[in-house]
DNA sequence: ACGAAATAG
DNA sequence: CGTTCTATTTCGT
């Protein structure tokens, strides 16, 4: 019932992402869902809180740094963050992880038994855990927000770790993570004891036929409320633990209309951790832009072409603050919190191809005067009319011709009869969406990432080849909680916590910016002056380029 | 292409 | 606290 204006959680989203953005190399930076807005009550003050999580996949920034690492010196490791200029980076101690592990376990005792591929992939963890550790904390110094990471090579694992230790920590799961003839496999071990709605891809529907199945009996919930969490627990170690499971077997159980094909396989393997989903590509338009509004009553076409009008009316601003830009300055944020909405010329970075127009009705009483609970919603579209492109033309005056044009004759196929129907919820949305050429352009205005991403042709050749290497990627899942007080002024929520206890990374006061300008020698190669604490890495840089 | 459904936060 | 709002992906037709 309330438009309450969420602009600054957006801004504040898109700060954080393009600070993310600027470290990355591969721009594989992909944002999970959206920002999650909830209200919440503390200290008499109503507040709000975003949540913003973020995959990165940092394989080819790890394994770089794996092949310039001197191995004889991994307490005075240097941690390049530019594939072009060995200077730019950070010291670390790559004999040991940054941040939590899972299991928790002394180094010394996980150093033992090793073979050389798990010596491999726990140097790799090593740097990226490294690395999770410098960028927080840069995104702390430099925007004042903390975070909450978690570090491993699948974006299933990466997420799930991440909850480990929170606020404010970060966690890396170490291998070994293939069972050898009864050893242990820390992946089974660590997925074993979640609930299995707990796995992302399993959402609902799916959880239920599992629960269902393993209990042999009808999906039963602990109480009268059908809202998450007060349900039997099934975990994913009960259902790895099924001698007849397989993905056969579990297509058999989860497959069927509404499931996507091979749902069977793809659940087996998220049951034994593994996932081999990609992370998306950074994007700075979304697919989709969607505003809706939930009603008590709505019947009335009176009440439904006032809805309307609100609803286009905050589609059309949503379309012109994130589908535009200006013709230079890609730092629209910064723009529109000095209100140049105006003065600068903008330009469509994407052009949806689709309106459409959603309702879900509220079904009929029953006989005996109950009400089924159905979220069932039905839908119409059409081509998103061209006026709706127009910038000239004020917001309002849009919104009517929209409603006019196009959301009436959508509305009268969604319900032909005059009345009759009472309407729970109206959604106006435009899909489709094709960006266009000042969409695909690299975003992030004067951020230090934009002098890498320059180089990503530079980068294709240098990329370090994972030879037949099935486990190579290193993710990094950042979640993010950024609080708005009533007065506009945002927060993090969990700056005001005593110093959580996170010993090992108190340690970041150790090596500060301060080294970096040590002084050092002039290399013969490239006549740069070079820090010493950079030496190594740098020759190695120079062999590996020539 | 279109509409529905599942998932996520 | 009670469960809204926004977004993405996939499937069947």
């Amino acid at each position: 019932m309330l438009g309450e204006d969420l602009t600054r959680f957006r801004d504040a989203s898109k700060v954080l992402y393009n600070f993310l953005r600027a470290y990355s190399w591969s721009d594989k930076v992909e944002r999970l869902g959206f920002d999650e807005v909830r209200d919440w009550g503390r200290n008499e003050i109503a507040q709000r809180l975003i949540s913003f999580q973020v995959w990165m996949d940092v394989t080819d920034m790890v394994d770089y740094n794996l092949e310039v690492l001197n191995r004889n010196d991994l307490g005075n490791a240097f941690f390049q963050l530019s594939p072009t200029d060995p200077t730019v980076g950070f010291t670390f101690d790559a004999s040991r992880v940054a941040g939590h592990t899972w299991p928790a376990v002394s180094s010394a005792e996980e150093h033992e038994h090793s073979s050389p591929e798990i010596y491999l992939l726990r140097q790799r963890l090593y740097l990226g855990s490294h690395l999770a550790m410098y960028i927080r904390h840069q995104l702390e110094e430099q925007k004042g927000y903390t975070c909450t990471v978690g570090i491993s090579t699948t974006k299933l694992i990466s997420k799930l770790i991440g909850n480990v230790n929170k606020p404010k920590g970060q966690t890396t799961l170490m291998p070994p993570f293939e069972a050898e003839e009864g050893g242990k496999n820390n992946i089974n071990d660590f997925l074993d004891h979640h609930d299995i709605g707990a796995i992302p891809g399993v959402g609902f529907k799916l959880a239920q036929k599992l629960r269902e199945y393993v209990l042999g009996a009808p999906a039963d919930f602990e109480f009268g409320l059908v809202y998450g969490g007060t349900r039997e627990n099934v975990t994913v170690g009960m259902i790895r633990g099924l001698p007849e499971l397989s993905s056969e077997m579990l297509e058999k159980l989860l497959g069927g209309p509404g499931s996507p094909h091979g749902i069977g396989a793809k659940v087996f393997g998220l049951i034994y951790g593994v996932d081999d989903t990609e992370v998306g590509p950074a994007r700075n338009v979304p697919h989709q832009i969607s505003i809706e509004d939930s009603y008590i009553r709505l019947d009335t076409m009176e009440q439904v072409i006032n809805e309307l009008q609100m609803l286009s009316t905050r589609l059309i601003q949503r379309m012109r603050i994130d589908l535009t830009t200006t013709e230079d300055d890609e730092d629209d944020v910064s723009e529109m919190k000095h209100g140049n909405l105006e003065s600068a010329p903008k330009k469509w970075m994407g052009r949806p191809e689709t309106l459409r127009l959603t309702t879900r009705p509220r079904p009929p009483l029953n006989a005996d005067g109950t009400r089924n609970r159905t979220f069932k919603r039905i839908s119409r579209s059409v081509p998103v009319p061209s006026f709706m492109f127009s910038l000239q033309e004020n917001v309002q005056s849009l919104a009517s011709r929209v409603i006019s044009e196009a959301l009436l004759p959508l509305f009268k196929k969604l319900h032909p009869e005059k009345s009759g129907w009472n309407l729970s919820l109206v959604n106006v949305a435009v899909t489709d969406m094709v960006v266009t050429a000042s969409g695909s352009r690299d975003a992030a205005g004067r951020d230090i990432g934009k002098m890498f991403r320059q180089q990503n042709h530079v980068l294709d050749e240098w990329k370090i080849k994972d030879d037949a290497d099935d486990e190579g990627d290193i993710m990094v899942n950042m979640s993010n909680d950024v609080e708005v007080l009533p007065n506009g002024s945002i927060t993090d929520p969990f700056s005001r916590y005593e110093e959580a206890a996170m010993g090992s990374e108190s340690e970041w006061d150790e090596h500060s910016d301060e080294e970096s300008s040590e002084p050092g020698d002039w290399c013969q190669s490239c006549r740069n002056t070079i820090p010493n604490f950079a030496k190594t890495a740098h020759e190695r840089f120079h062999l590996l380029n020539e």
